[in-house]
DNA sequence: TTCTCTGTTCATCAGAAATGAACAACTATT
DNA sequence: AATAGTTGTTCATTTCTGATGAACAGAGAA
């Protein structure tokens, strides 16, 4: 597996850029500059390339990410199509448990929330729509690597490797092969506390035809209502009937 | 005002792929290279720059917009403090009118709508929530254009020019000129088939303390349900009325 | 098989990206 | 006000890299 892709340097530089700039929630060259550990010329004429291009915005004093992103990002989010069948599954998901519902997609190895529904007595955790984390750190991306190939699931973990967030966090490859093999036969994947303290996550994985995961479903919630039954039957069966409405809908669409 | 700004044309053209995947809805290294104009070597390597970035993604044969897009759109959409003021008045709009009611704010001279509420008996418009269009197509952007100062118009007409895109469209500068000031008066604007046909719309500014639009209001009809006092009276009111809630949610928050 | 498409790789070369220093335009401080 | 310390922008220079067309390999189609 060869690494050394032949890339563009230049426009990996004004990526980063842009992704400094989300990251900063808006700077000017001289941060910038600091934070990414370039002369400020060089930043400076990437951020012109970027307001040229209309990508970025600047705005008093500083620059930020512009809307032109807004456009993008609508516009990848419509080409899910798993969203068609799952957005009113997931809100009633939502007021049922009410808790907070997601559904996950995996893109690039990593996991990726494209859609959120939570009812009003839902925990406040600051995730929105677009979210990037790691597999291996959330139920819903156990889920999807349960049911994924062994060779693929290799590769994701070669290339983003097993990084701890809090004390939970898996961080050891042949344990989470272990719980991968438990995934597969109890049908679901639980988090606990294993990507944020306090917060507990049960997800179900929706599959295709030939039983590979395109995606999974999960309910977020606060440990406090997250004892005894609740946790090992409710909302399992919660969130495992969701995913099978989710894979009936696929089919007739 | 010199338009010669030094950019890195190198990452123009990645950023100029990036625009055309999302044209095309996914394309393959051939395909690319001819809407561009482009060598098919350039293409490749531009397209694997993107990949490393995570920005797009391989999908079966080609290549496509990628989810990345979607965490930066989310992120720049929470930024526009507009919204929270008017997300739910823009609700109620659309179920009072039963019509579309969106938002729009101004980005580089451009009008982009971003926030979309629609009824059940809403046409079925297929622009979405990012979309980008000139100020001068639309109400909203005219309401926008009415309530900004004449330097600033003046600026924007130059950079984009007055594209016609239906018969309706104001392609004459001085014309425009009128209009706003008409709608200056009035306090809220028309489009009369002048994005779209068949499609009329009325919107009104959202202004700050010193009157200046911060973004307008405006819901979407068909031509047919457009008819006499419904025009000319029942819509502006709802429209003005609403925005006028949105600019008092404003001030307090 | 052969032909005709793909997309990728290669070698070459012009020219563009990166850079630090110099400059100008502001703020803050005194 | 004067000054010192910021900031962002411009400039000249040099190296290295991005662009390119041709050559290549791999996948279907004929």
């Amino acid at each position: 597996m060869k690494d050394e892709t032949t890339v563009i340097q230049a426009s990996i530089t004004t990526l980063r850029v842009a992704e400094a700039l989300k990251h900063l929630e808006g700077a000017r060259v001289t941060e910038l500059a600091a934070h990414l550990d370039l002369p400020k010329s060089t930043i400076h004429y990437h951020l012109q390339t970027l307001m040229k291009a209309e990508f970025i915005v600047a705005d008093g004093d500083e620059y930020r990410i512009g809307l032109r992103f807004l456009d993008f990002g609508e516009f990848v989010r419509d080409r899910v199509e798993l969203l068609g069948s799952a957005e009113s599954e997931l809100r009633k998901l939502a007021e049922e448990t009410g808790e907070i519902a997601s559904l996950m997609v995996e893109e690039h190895g990593r996991g990726v929330y494209v859609a959120r529904e939570e009812s009003e007595s839902a925990v406040r955790t600051s995730f929105h729509t677009g979210k990037r984390v790691l597999l291996s750190q959330t139920a819903a991306g156990k889920a999807i690597l349960a049911f994924t190939p062994h060779e693929r699931v290799e590769e994701i973990l070669d290339r983003h490797g097993l990084e701890g967030k809090t004390r939970n966090t898996i961080t050891e490859r042949n344990y989470l092969v272990e719980v991968l093999d438990e995934i597969r036969e109890r049908g679901y994947a639980y988090d606990d506390e294993e990507w944020h303290r306090g917060l507990r996550c049960v997800a179900a994985p929706i599959r295709d035809m030939d039983d590979r995961a395109v995606g999974a479903v999960s309910v977020a919630a606060p440990l406090s209502r997250t004892r005894g039954e609740r946790y090992k039957r409710d909302l399992p069966e919660a969130v495992l009937s969701t995913a099978n409405v989710i894979e009936l809908n696929m089919q007739y669409s």
